[in-house]
Parts: structure tokens; C-alpha cells; sequence
DNA sequence: TAGGCCATCTGGTCCT
DNA sequence: AGGACCAGATGGCCTA
């Protein structure tokens, strides 16, 4: 009850912002948890562990709906009758190139395409894995989510999601910044944490983030102030997100002076609404947003 | 119609 | 040996 009661001594602001930090911790924790998983996964045995680890829990919450197109579905795929016509008209074809002299005399050619077949399903379902994995990723980015609206592309998402986890890191760097700033000069103005555990001691501090955030104006709860005044979302990843279809910079480097997301959430885009905490439910599910369309992607449903 | 995005097939490589 | 991963090739769909 430590921590706690010292958060209750700054009235307004410092609940204000513990409990902003508390979501950044979460969300920071979850993306090392995420970050050892898949130093995990990425050593090979994955697609069980991406089943047990992320694919299960997708599929009990019913998080996809089977997002993932097939254009060819489960049945054996048209280029099957490629590999036979390989395997029966010409010995010399590729698929038998895999297989050794011994592999070629003791595999009939129905064994072999049923091989083929065998390797091509699994091929699939690790690219459907991958499709889901996409697709999670995609519902816990700051992002306008529906049937009316288009998917992100797959580069699109995962820039956005890289620069999604730096703004997060740097607004949490600048939460323990404010934190300790809060602290720091409450003591030399004579202020006891520890020696008073009312919430009608004191006032908001002049001058404080949180005063100024009550009305939610140019200081962004979860960005760095220098980065929170900027107003267009200039860096990839966001470039990525107005424009699903971006003819431009997506590739580009993010610039030294943007934040990790380009400038701001303030202008969260041309119909995008802003992720802040103070507009809408934060994450771990910002399905907030979800409801949310821009107007150039209403007009597909992909 | 060109270009972007995607799914699939395929062969090679690496790991267990 | 079997499976996972990767990258190239190919073709379909969609949009500007």
C-alpha cells in the first residue's frame, strides 16, 4: 500500500499518471514477454509453439474470422497436375531431382505427388499461421479495424507495429521522467509524500502535465512533449496507415526528428481518430478504433 | 493497363 | 529423415 497511498498525494495528477504508466508497463511487458516468446519461436520448432503460444488463444476468443483468403482452399491445388505431368512425362523433372536414385525406384509416382501434396499443405498452413499472426498483430494496432474498411497490407502492418512499440517505449521513458520530475521539485517546494496520505492536501501542481491535459489540449498523455506538438504523421509507418495503399515512402527511414510515430497521435490521420487514453478505452485492445473508418478505405472490403 | 498485394507452389537449406 | 524456414516464380485479384 506504499506506492499506492504516495500516489494519492498528488490529488489529481499522479493517479493521472500511474495509471497511464501502469498501461504503458503492461503493454512494455508484454511486448518483452512477446519479445522471449519469439526468441522461442523463432528457433524451429514454431508451429507447434505458435499454436500453444498465440494461435490457441486466438481461436478460443475468437479473434479471426478466418481472415486469411485461400484462393485455393484445401483441395489439392491446380499445379498438382503440373507435377504430374512432370513426374510422368519427363524422369528428369524436378520433383524427382529431389529424390535419390534409391528414392526414385522405391516411390511410385503416386507416392510422389502424394508427397508433393503432403509438403505443399504444410507449406500452407504455415503461411495461414503466419496470416493469423498478421491478423493479430493488425487488431492490437492503433488502427481503424472492420468489414468496411481494408486490411492493413502486410509491410504496412508490420512498420506500423515497429513504430508503435518505439512510441510506447519513448512515452514510457517519458512517464519515469515526468514521474521523477514530479517528485524531484515537490520535494524542494516542501512537499511530503510520506507524510500525508490525504488526496485533499494539495491541488494539481502549476504547471503540471495533468493540469494542462485535463482539457486534453496540445500535450499528448503518452508522448513526449516535443513530439506531441508536432502535427502530421509524416514517418512510414503512419504514412502506412493513412494511405493503406501508400504510393510513397513506405520503405523510408524514420526521420530523426519525428517521433517514433511520425510526429503525434494528435492528428491521428485524415479520419483517424486518436488513441489517446483520454479519448478513448487504451489498450491492450484498442478495439476502440475498431468502429472507426477512413474514408478512403471505406470505400473497399477486402 | 500497370502496379501492388497476396496465396500458392517449389526447391534449397538448416535444424532436431 | 522429417519438418521448418526461406526465397524465387507464378498467377489471380484489385485499384488508380
Amino acid at each position: 500500500m506504499t506506492s499506492d497511498s504516495e500516489t494519492l498525494r498528488h490529488p489529481s495528477t499522479l493517479p493521472l499518471l500511474y495509471s497511464l504508466a501502469g498501461s504503458l508497463l503492461v503493454v512494455c511487458t508484454s511486448v518483452k514477454t512477446m519479445d522471449s516468446d519469439a526468441s522461442r519461436v523463432s528457433s524451429r520448432p514454431s508451429s507447434p509453439e505458435v499454436e500453444d503460444l498465440f494461435l490457441s488463444t486466438v481461436r478460443k476468443t475468437g479473434g479471426f474470422t478466418g481472415a486469411v483468403s485461400s484462393t485455393q482452399s484445401d483441395s489439392p491445388p491446380e499445379r498438382s497436375s503440373d507435377i504430374r505431368s512432370l513426374s510422368s512425362n519427363d524422369e528428369d523433372g524436378l520433383t524427382m531431382k529431389m529424390l535419390s536414385k534409391k528414392d526414385r525406384k522405391l516411390l511410385s509416382e503416386s507416392e510422389l505427388q502424394s508427397m508433393r501434396l503432403k509438403i505443399n499443405s504444410r507449406e500452407r498452413k504455415r503461411m495461414h499461421d503466419l496470416n493469423i499472426a498478421m491478423d493479430g498483430l493488425r487488431e492490437v494496432m492503433p488502427y481503424a479495424h472492420g468489414p468496411s474498411v481494408r486490411k492493413l497490407s502486410k509491410i504496412a502492418t508490420l512498420l506500423l507495429a515497429r513504430n508503435y512499440i518505439l512510441m510506447l517505449s519513448n512515452s514510457l521513458e517519458e512517464m519515469k521522467r515526468l514521474v521523477s520530475e514530479i517528485y524531484g521539485s515537490s520535494h524542494h517546494s516542501g512537499f511530503h509524500p510520506s507524510a500525508c496520505g490525504t488526496l485533499s492536501h494539495t491541488g494539481p501542481l502549476p504547471g503540471h502535465p495533468a493540469v494542462s491535459h485535463a482539457s486534453h489540449p496540445v500535450h499528448h498523455p503518452l508522448l513526449p512533449p516535443a513530439v506531441s506538438t508536432a502535427t502530421s504523421l509524416s514517418a512510414p509507418g503512419i504514412s502506412a496507415v493513412t494511405s493503406v495503399r501508400p504510393h510513397h515512402g513506405l520503405l523510408k527511414a524514420p526521420s530523426a526528428s519525428a517521433g517514433p510515430l511520425g510526429s503525434s497521435f494528435q492528428h491521428w490521420g485524415a479520419g483517424m481518430p486518436c488513441p489517446c487514453s483520454m479519448c478513448q478505452a487504451p489498450p491492450p485492445h484498442v478495439s476502440g478504433m475498431s468502429t472507426v473508418s477512413i474514408p478512403r478505405l471505406a470505400t473497399d472490403s477486402k
